[in-house]
DNA sequence: TTTAGGTCAT
């Protein structure tokens, strides 16, 4: 319509009046955007009109929204005159079209061609020189705007914040936004955001305070900021927040739902997110995966597929983030088959080739399948695979106990010049451990160093663990003298390490270095010097982290008070124990096993087992670790038969299957008893393979009932697990001493020596003879109940 | 011809 009423003119010859009508009609086209505005370009008017100015600067500026921004240059560059919103309106085709380098250049030949921009192109280029990190460029053109005397411009003000603001100088945006006079919704609104961008959430909400004080009226955007920060300042801020849009009057469009629907998902309340998002119908791709998200961080994985689908089903198709979430709820359920129905659904719509959607997919593979094929295969097909896709792969492959692959990769990953960041090597760190390496630990602390990655406190950790794990200790104190600051899991740590390696007083030694530190204690530091104690059977200093437990109300984590049950127990304290267990709101099986432990070892046998009953009574199922110690509870209190009662039990009436530790208290219950045969049949019969504990435990039953040959097998059985093992010559010894063949004993010790088998030990050949003879003088118990003694943790 | 907003992952 629009091209027959223009034709008709010109055919008129009306040129005057067709210009104005051209220009009107293009500002019209420009306005509306809707595509038969192109219609306008015919080489018709182009020939008529080709040095109106005024026409020609509306026509580049609908070739660019409607023919890209290539065809606008073109157009741009035919034209016989240039203004400067001929230049601006080139300029700003690039940056809309996210090409800041070609942007940047034009605005250069705009500057050689002699033309001075105006704040509209300076607003533009600065947007490119934020997208682009260009700090230099971006400083010249502040000092344009201050040349110009444009500071006061609201528009420019904005642009310069977000720029300092994207390029991490929050000071400096602030400062800018400090001069400026007149701030306007926008400017207020840039620097809140900006201060939300620095993670600087309390901060985004003072200043909104001051924003109303200051009689500038918020929109939908500042409350779309603010919602970003209320997600981290909590549910009652966000509350406030959402109370704060009814009340200005904000729009709820679909933006602002998201917002809504982010911030109740990560405050966890997804039954408010989804009432907001019911709220109009407007629903588009990001709010649907705000949803999927919400569901997903929720540990709602049945309604996030459900949402997926419903989504679907709705006509909008889920992009590249909502695959990567709803394979990541793959990956926590963990469900192979749903990950691999996405993969194919992935494959349908031709997103297997994101990045993300591949990153997505090689941490499902890896955390799902048994096997790392699968999540290897879809690495390899990745493209240009990023820092993420390499952490996820490395992650994986030491997940699967592949930890020499890790370091192969971890290498393969900096020649394809991609940089590790403070994940990949927090996981290759782990790896160090696992494979004992210091070569690749220093390697690694060499390179950590080098790039400053230890400014991340995650990675300084990792360090100080890694080192531990190696036995390293000083090297972990020297890292955490080096680190800028330290935390609860750096001290963990190294304490769960000590602890692991029997250094349980320098992992108590810990707690005046954190206290100097100024780091509190959490639940999982306090059960650890709660474990180093009981380890240490050191009453003191238990009674005194209990104190500690109760004044700072740790002592509600069960895995805190459990920990007191065991020290108390280990400690011999019962009535402590008892107590601690009655002052638990929940106690759960760990605290009762621990109270059954410390009555066993302590050999309350009776009081165990009616422990064991009391737990049952208040509706506590015993797990496998109870029927350990009730098994041996009833082998130290000679009561095989109830014992084996319990055994079987486990099977009959808890769905427990007894393992090779079973079998092993079971075969010692039957042992004490002189029930030698019934012990050798279960060995006979057990679906697993004698380990040299249990040979041990017969041959020390051999010795009571004086049953040489069976103790002579069951010697030359273990010696045939381990040869290097002196106990079995010892026991042997043992046995043949109190069968009256001091003869045989005494040739066995000698074994012994000529073997060599004493350097295993610390002690000298001598102390192991009078050892052999304090056994026969009846204090036998010790040598195969120190490594028979029951240890749950 | 210019400025501010929402969904993902290791």
């Amino acid at each position: 319509m629009i091209s027959q009423s223009v034709s008709k003119i010109v055919n008129r010859s009306e040129i005057h009046r067709l210009e104005e009508i051209c220009f009107r009609v293009i500002k019209l086209c420009n306005s509306k955007f809707f595509k038969e505005g192109v219609c306008i370009h015919s080489p018709v008017i182009k020939l008529c009109l080709h040095d109106h100015l005024y026409v020609n600067n509306s026509l580049l500026s609908l070739y660019s929204k409607c023919y890209g921004v290539e065809n606008a240059r073109q157009f741009f560059d035919e034209m016989p005159h240039r203004d400067v919103v001929s230049w601006t309106g080139v300029v700003s085709a690039y940056v809309n079209s996210g090409n800041h380098e070609d942007a940047l250049e034009m605005f250069n030949f705009m500057m050689v061609s002699g033309q001075y921009p105006n704040e509209f192109t300076l607003s533009s280029v600065l947007r490119s020189c934020s997208a682009l990190g260009e700090f230099d460029y971006g400083a010249r053109i502040q000092s344009l705007v201050i040349k110009h005397g444009l500071m006061s411009n609201p528009v420019l003000g904005s642009a310069l914040i977000d720029m300092y603001s994207k390029w991490g100088f929050t000071e400096e945006a602030y400062k800018l936004f400090g001069y400026m006079e007149n701030g306007d919704t926008i400017s207020w609104t840039t620097m809140i955001s900006s201060f939300v961008q620095a993670r600087k959430w309390g901060q985004a909400l003072q200043l909104y305070i001051c924003m109303i004080k200051a009689g500038v009226h918020p929109n939908e955007f500042t409350f779309v900021k603010l919602l970003a920060a209320s997600c981290f300042l909590g549910l009652n801020y966000g509350k406030l927040v959402h109370g704060h849009t009814i009340v200005w009057g904000a729009k709820l469009n679909v933006v602002l739902k998201t917002a809504l629907v982010d911030m109740y998902s990560k405050c966890q309340r997804m039954e408010d997110a989804i009432k907001v998002s019911n709220l109009t119908r407007e629903h588009d791709v990001m709010l649907w995966t705000a949803i999927i998200s919400g569901f997903v961080q929720n540990s709602k994985f049945r309604e996030a597929v459900a949402a997926f689908h419903q989504m679907e089903v709705s006509g909008i198709a889920p992009n590249n983030f909502a695959y990567s979430i709803i394979l990541n709820a793959c990956s926590s359920i963990p469900s192979l088959d749903l990950g691999k129905q996405i993969h194919s659904r992935a494959i349908i719509v031709r997103l297997e080739d994101d990045v993300s959607v591949g990153n997505a997919l090689v941490d499902m593979y890896m955390k799902c399948s048994d096997m790392v094929e699968y999540g290897l295969r879809v690495f390899r097909g990745i493209h240009s695979p990023n820092v993420i896709s390499w952490t996820s792969l490395i992650a994986g492959v030491i997940e699967h106990g592949f930890d020499r692959e890790a370091f192969h990769f971890f290498t393969e990953m900096q020649a394809a010049g991609v940089q590790p960041n403070s994940l990949t090597l927090y996981s290759i760190l782990r790896a160090c451990s696992t494979l004992k390496s210091a070569s690749q630990l220093y390697k690694l602390h060499g390179y950590i160093v080098k790039t400053k990655a230890d400014k991340d406190i995650l990675v300084g950790n990792a360090l100080v663990d890694a080192y531990a794990g190696l036995g390293m200790i000083d090297n972990s104190w020297h890292v955490i003298s080096t680190m800028s600051h330290r935390d609860v899991i750096t001290y963990t740590s190294l304490a769960t390490r000590l602890n692991q390696m029997g250094y349980h007083e320098m992992a108590l030694n810990i707690i005046p270095r954190m206290y100097n530190d100024n780091v509190k204690m959490d639940g999982f530091s306090l059960s650890s010097f709660i474990s180093a104690s009981a380890a240490l059977a050191s009453t003191e200093t238990g009674k005194l982290l209990h104190c500690h437990s109760v004044k700072s109300g740790l002592c509600r984590w069960n895995s805190v008070s459990n920990g007191l049950i065991d020290l108390y127990g280990k400690c011999g304290c019962l009535t402590d124990a008892r107590r601690t267990l009655q002052e638990i709101t929940e106690p759960d099986v760990v605290s009762w096993n621990g109270l059954i432990s410390g009555l066993v070892s302590n050999g309350y046998i009776s009081s165990a087992l009616s422990a064991f009953d009391d737990m049952r009574l208040t509706g506590i199922k015993p797990d496998s670790v109870t029927f350990l110690l009730v098994v041996f509870a009833c082998s130290r209190g000679g009561l095989p038969d109830l014992g084996l009662e319990y055994f079987w039990s486990m099977t009959k009436l808890h769905d427990i299957e007894p393992q090779l530790d079973h079998y092993v208290r079971l075969v010692d219950l039957l042992g004490r008893a002189s029930r030698l045969e019934e012990a050798m049949e279960v060995i006979e019969t057990m679906p697993f393979k004698p380990n040299a504990l249990i040979y041990k435990i017969i041959l020390g039953a051999c010795k009571i009932h004086k049953n040489v040959p069976l103790g002579e097998d069951m010697a030359r059985r273990g010696l045939e697990l381990d040869p290097s093992d002196p106990q079995f010559y010892l026991l042997l010894a043992r046995l043949y001493d109190n069968t009256g063949r001091s003869d045989l004993a005494e040739r066995t010790c000698q074994a012994i020596r000529e073997r060599g088998l004493m350097k295993n030990t610390d002690k000298s050949p001598m102390e192991f003879k009078t050892k052999v003879h304090q056994f026969v003088a009846g204090h036998d118990e010790n040598e195969v109940e120190e490594e028979n003694r029951f240890s749950y943790n």
